[in-house]
DNA sequence: TCCAGTTGAGTTACCCGTAACGTTACGCTA
DNA sequence: TAGCGTAACGTTACGGGTAACTCAACTGGA
């Protein structure tokens, strides 16, 4: 095996320049290709940097020119949860299409971990963040202000963010979905969800289910907040801890899909018949539903496009067009068959 | 808006030695806490370093050291597949509590971009790179080769990696499939799956699935590889290509279970039932098929553990520690109830 | 009082590119 | 053949840290 702990000679730039007999500055001209030199020595010098196996430092490039980097750190809080592994694609793509690459930071929903994880990308000098959820420690906040690089905040639309934002507004996404069940006929609503730090888009959408469903004449009779990840295995224990202390609720609005399905397993596997027994009505739309027996009630976000429009805004912004500063990427009710369905909207 | 076009003033080290008045090295050895400084003069650099809001530039120290950066790169073809996030997320994890950073390349399963994608995060002087799948360009392979750092190929596991590899034994996962299909009482066996370059794993598992079916006394009637992404949709009309060219077919192998969840819905959706019409298996065992009414009959794989393992060998080798080339990090059958059991195996 | 030993802090030489000049060589014109 | 313009290439000065070395001040013991 190879012996790390030797410094590996790595070719530089001189070592190809005076292989070449030419001087490092004709060398450098010839490998970023900005003119200044004849063709005669452009094959010499390439013909030497094939040979040597060169490959450019770009750190000391971007050291050298007293510029940012290439590289664009994406703080996003789980992958565990399709939605965000979307996001993170989305961005991805979009930002190594324009020569970016990306610094992934899991922060687990807690402000701590963004914290500490954003002072250390900084120090590497980034172009540009993108941060996921608008919640930030206040020395996060700080030096996210003083960094001088553009960021974008994505997930929860935030009207005043610190620079760029992108997402949608998770108070009238949980609203729309509130007064759709109202409209449904339902009358006593639950909520099954975690508590997160970052999550508190969550905590937003569950402002606006409320709202809609006091306003249309139904109450929220129980909100369950449990102190675990928002996977399938709590939406299964949430719905029977949910079901187990009130007993005339009739619809059931979840944090996600994910937690949705556990919940519609728990009650399928009671007998209880979904949605005359009960209503099940998840978040986020995952893919896989749309190939499932029963179509989750659902609401649909263009977790794809989210991360691509962070992405063009971010490269918009390095590259000096002109951006605005908040993007909203909307959201699309699904009205599935998880719930009864008595207004005619499907 | 700020003005990103202007160099925003930068904190150096050298303007925080100066206000705290003393040299640039004392202030770097007070950063680095190494000692040979008085308890006063660190108080007094610590206190200008908050004022000014100093961020330390590793870039900058990387370089001056001619070291290696806490940077590691990731390839993953892609996130779509749930598969890929978990280890990415295994991955990043754990290489973050160990102050590495993770530099993602999605390498959407060609050798091309992979290639690309190598030569330039190379260009970063990355401490190391884990990259998925074990089919590299020969430039790629030769980059790797020379490029003098720790190197751990995940996914399918390779007997002569180019510096370290975990995964699994595609081949045997493949057969211990076939085997036990046709250890249920399968005949006519069929096949859907895509064709991707570093999809080859996938390649593997089929031979492996062949190889035991005809070994077993039944036949793969038909193998079908699209031309698409392996998810849910071409799952489902995968199928009903399948299903339309040979009716005889008694159990369906699929790529993985995104597929086999299309092929589900197919099935079901034609009145066939399963497992007695027609048994459906798929692979990766997706977190959901623990909720949903009828378990799918998978291939688990750690996939978090994966990553995790892949992270771990990383660190291992960049502390000097010594580290085995190889890991097999093993598979399992999940029976489920989407194939008929006669084999009390269950 | 002197000197060795210890500790704190300053100096200098890089590290590898790039930018901004400076220099050379050569061809063209007058 | 002087005069000039320009393409081609060489030189030098950074940039923000680190490592290794040097120097200065203070300590304590003989």
């Amino acid at each position: 095996m190879h012996d790390f702990t030797n410094k590996n000679k790595k070719i530089s730039l001189t070592q190809v320049a005076s292989a070449a007999g030419v001087s490092k500055m004709t060398a450098s001209r010839v490998l970023r290709g900005e003119g200044g030199y004849s063709e005669k020595t452009r094959k010499l010098v390439m013909e030497k940097v094939d040979q040597l196996g060169y490959l450019p430092n770009r750190l000391a490039a971007v050291f050298a020119g007293d510029k940012t980097s290439t590289f664009v750190g994406v703080s996003i809080p789980e992958l565990g949860n399709e939605v965000f592994a979307q996001v993170l694609e989305g961005i991805d793509r979009k930002l190594g299409t324009f020569g970016h690459q990306t610094v992934l930071g899991l922060t687990q929903h807690t402000a701590e971990e963004e914290e500490t994880w954003i002072s250390t990308v900084l120090s590497w000098q980034p172009a540009g963040l993108i941060l996921t959820g608008r919640l930030h420690s206040p020395r996060a906040t700080e030096m996210l202000r003083n960094a001088g690089i553009p960021i974008v905040e994505i997930w929860d639309l935030n009207s005043s963010p610190i620079d760029m934002s992108v997402g949608i507004n998770h108070f009238d996404a949980g609203f729309d979905m509130g007064r759709y069940l109202v409209q449904c006929g339902y009358r006593n609503l639950g909520y099954v969800g975690t508590s997160h730090d970052i999550a508190n888009a969550a905590t937003t959408r569950l402002a606006g289910f409320c709202k809609a469903v006091e306003s249309g004449g139904g109450q929220v009779t129980k909100q369950l907040c449990l102190h675990d990840s928002a996977t399938y295995y709590p939406g299964f224990y949430g719905t029977e801890q949910l079901l187990g202390s009130s007993t005339d609720i009739d619809v059931i609005f979840y944090q996600n899909d994910a937690m949705a399905f556990g919940g519609l397993q728990f009650c399928t596997g009671k007998g209880l018949n979904v949605p005359d027994d009960i209503g099940i009505a998840g978040w986020g739309d995952l893919p896989i539903a749309s190939v499932l027996p029963k179509r989750m009630t659902s609401m649909h976000v263009p977790h794809l496009k989210l991360g691509q429009a962070a992405a063009e805004m971010m490269i918009a912004r390095l590259s000096g067009e002109p951006v605005g500063d908040v993007r909203d990427i909307g959201f699309k009710l699904i009205p599935g068959s998880t719930v009864r369905n008595l207004t005619g909207l499907a």
